[in-house]
Parts: structure tokens; sequence; C-alpha cells
DNA sequence: ATCCTATTTTAGACAAGACTAATCTTTTTT
DNA sequence: AAAAAAGATTAGTCTTGTCTAAAATAGGAT
């Protein structure tokens, strides 16, 4: 059994290797609200335990058994994400930081009747997949928004940073998962972009406005 | 904001808290599994918080603000069990455990949109009373089935204790909350009794089966 | 009245997890 | 190639929550 700052470090370590890269620990310690000497000692520890591969002064990965636990732990806190949204009626910009709560609870059948209540969901409020009871990811070809050229017409299909602040801006905006939007122009002198808010899936169709690059890039976008 | 072990003692001194009884530190020990040492320097923590009067050698109580939080604390559990339940499939006598550990995430909102989600019960899987937001319980008259006389018809309507063994008895048995039984006979040797249940509520009538004094004890019941 | 025994409290120790300060490593700059 | 900077690790400390062993207390038994 892991302690709750055990899961934290793992799904931290999981968080931060994007492709075949490695971990570091001034990151891991950012990320997590702790500092760099304290990660050191936690990546020890996994790597006793046999989570972590722990290259001191290189970085950590995860072992397989490491990846297994971390992929649990994302799907337990998207699918509690879902649930908060789709059954208690939570925005999609409050739910994080209880959904961080809810994803130590440990019990493998509430997590799998979850599943099956929710009926077996793909994609969280955010868009993030959630990985299935053997830990399989269902994959989406989006891009950034950021990489599209005047003229794309997209949907917006995921939202790649959890912070409050940008969920609500897109909410003030009128912006959700499922959004149509036609890209406009982009400016070459702060990379900004006007977008066009297509009629679709109960957003109305509106007038152009301005979404700055910080924003465009964190938005995960599909052909329309 | 409360540790979890902080929160885990004062639920323990409201429930040995019977009527004006005081809460005694062995007993409280012996409930959370650690020794009374322990739960001396806890009960002068909370002291300290001011959620618990603890007179040296004579027990522990609760503050006005310690019994808000030991209701919330109710609160919670009990709504998660019922969520279990009902919505999940849990059997009764499985979800106990996963409530312990839901109880301890903290958001009030959650609570809330929970208790609206199930449509603001007042009594949980087991029958016992679940606070309202503001720590009000539904009183029940129930009185014990060992205190029933042969010639009584009565119904289930809570069970007094939460161990799986007393559970999954009552399952074999064919007994959960609603059951009507009629007392047969009150065996004065072992105080064991025989019952027959009634056709109700799903249950079908069966034939009379003997229920020992240890059971009875532990089952509250309404006039049918 | 005193003693005995249950229980409670105190005192001192320890493990987990975090911190600060100091000491390496690695990488970048000059 | 040496020096500086950035980052990681180690060493030692602190807090929380627990434990064991020893001392204190209340209340009943002798």
């Amino acid at each position: 059994m892991l302690t709750r700052s055990e899961e934290d470090h793992i799904k931290a370590v999981y968080a931060m290797l994007g492709s075949g890269n490695s971990a570091f620990t001034k990151d891991i310690a950012e990320r997590l609200g702790t500092k760099a000497s304290s990660v050191t000692d936690m990546l020890k520890k996994l790597t006793g335990k046999g989570l972590v591969k722990h290259e001191p002064y290189y970085g950590a990965k995860l072992t397989a058994k490491g990846t297994t636990h971390a992929l649990m732990l994302i799907r337990k806190h998207r699918l509690w994400e879902t649930f908060l949204v789709e059954r208690l009626g939570f925005g999609w910009d409050e739910v994080h930081e209880v959904a961080e709560q809810m994803e130590h609870v440990a019990s493998e059948k509430l997590v799998d009747r979850l599943d099956e209540y929710l009926g077996h969901p793909h994609f969280d409020p955010h868009g993030d997949p959630i990985p299935d009871k053997h830990g399989k990811l269902r994959e989406r070809k989006t891009r950034r928004l950021d990489s599209c050229k005047p003229g794309d017409s997209v949907r917006i299909a995921a939202v790649s940073e959890t912070t409050d602040g940008l969920l609500r801006l897109l909410g003030s905006k009128g912006l959700r998962l499922g959004t149509t939007l036609s890209v406009q122009e982009v400016h070459a002198f702060d990379g900004s972009m006007d977008v066009k808010p297509l009629a679709r899936l109960g957003g109305r169709a509106g007038s152009a406005f301005s979404l700055s690059k910080d924003v465009s890039h964190h938005l995960q976008v599909e052909p329309a």
C-alpha cells in the first residue's frame, strides 16, 4: 500500500515524462510544492520499492509497475472528475482539487463500479483520456490551436492545463469542449489569434474575438 | 483544517458518548487500534484546538464545535454509504471501509451536491440517520428486537453494528431493512428468539427460524 | 485506613516526510 | 580549459503521530 505522498510523487514523475525523457527533481518539487531535497528522498524510497528508476543527477523514470500505478491514479482522478461534472453538476474548473483527494481512495471495486456507472467514458471533462481497467488510453489525433492557420475549422477536444484560471477564461468567452471555431487571422507580432465560434452543440455562432498565444497553446483541437 | 487522525479521534469520541457520558481513553484507543498514550496526546491537542474538553483521568467530551465536526463527518460517511449502495450496487456489508476513506474528502460543496443528488436521504443503508447540512438528525422511535414479545409484528429499521459479520448473517437469512417479522417465541434459556418473516416489500413470507440474542440485540425495529 | 488494580498520563524514543544549509555534479559561459 | 551557474544530493533538524516503559491516579477491596 502506498502513502498519499508516494502516490503524489509517482503521478508527478509520470506527468513530467513527456516522451522518452526523464523527470527532474526540481520540476517534481515545483509541481508538488515541496523542495528538491524532499523529492530526492522520496525518489530513493520509491526506487527501493521498485516503482521508480532513479539515476542520480539524471532524473527519474517509472518502472512498469510504477507506470501501472500512475495510470490507475489517473484513471481514478479522471473518473471522479467526470462524476463531479456529469452527475453532481460541478463546473469543469472546480473539480481538480476535489478529484485530487478522491483519487487516493483505495478500492478497486469502487473504481470499476464508478467506471461502469458512468458508462465507461473514454475522456474526462477536460478532454483528457481516461485509462481503462488495464491502463489502456484511447488516443486522439489532436493538435494545438496555435498550430492552426487562418481558414481552419476546428473543434475543441481538450484543454491541456487544468488551472482554474484558464478554464474560467474559456468559460467567460463561451468556449467549452465541443465548441467549433473558425480561425480568422493569426497575428505574427504576439502570436494572438482571431477566431469565430460556429453554431454547434448548444453554442451559438458569435462574432470573432481574440485569443492570446498563451491560451491557444493550451487548446487541443481536432478537425471540425 | 483537521488531519485524518484528528478527525478519526473526534469521531471516536462522539461514538463513545452514548448519553451524558464521557469517552474514555482506553475505549477510544481500542476503537482506533492504537494505544492509550497516543490517545491522551491527541486529546490534549484537540483540547487545544477547542474541539474537545478533556478532564484528565475522567474522559473526554466534545465542545459544540467538536460536535459539529463529528456530525459533518458522520454526514459524509453515511451519504457516501448511501451512494455506494444505491448507485453503485454495493452490498450493505461492503461499504463501511470505503466510506471511512471518502468521509475525509474535504469539500462542503461536494457533500451538499451529493446530498442533493441522492434526494436528501434521512437514513443510510443500515438505517442510521444522516445529519442534514445543519447537523440535525431525524429521530426514529425504534427499540431493540430483543425487547419484543411473542405476538409482536415489527419492521427492521436499522442495524446497530456495522460489522461485516452481522450484516452477512442477516443477508444469508434473507433479512434486510424493511423486512417485517412476527415474533413467535422467546426462549428464556439463551434469549434466542423464533421469528417468522411476513410477506412485504420484495421479501416473501417464509417459515420461522431462530435468531440468537447477539443478533436480536443489534436489530432496531419499529411497529409494523 | 490502606492497599491493589485498572486505567491514565508522562517521559523518552522512533519513523515518515518535510525543511535548511552545505556539499557535490553537471552544464554553460567566458 | 577554467570558472560560474544551475541543479541534485547529503547531512542534520523539526513536526506529527505513534510506541514502550515508568510514574501517577481513582476507586474498589481488604
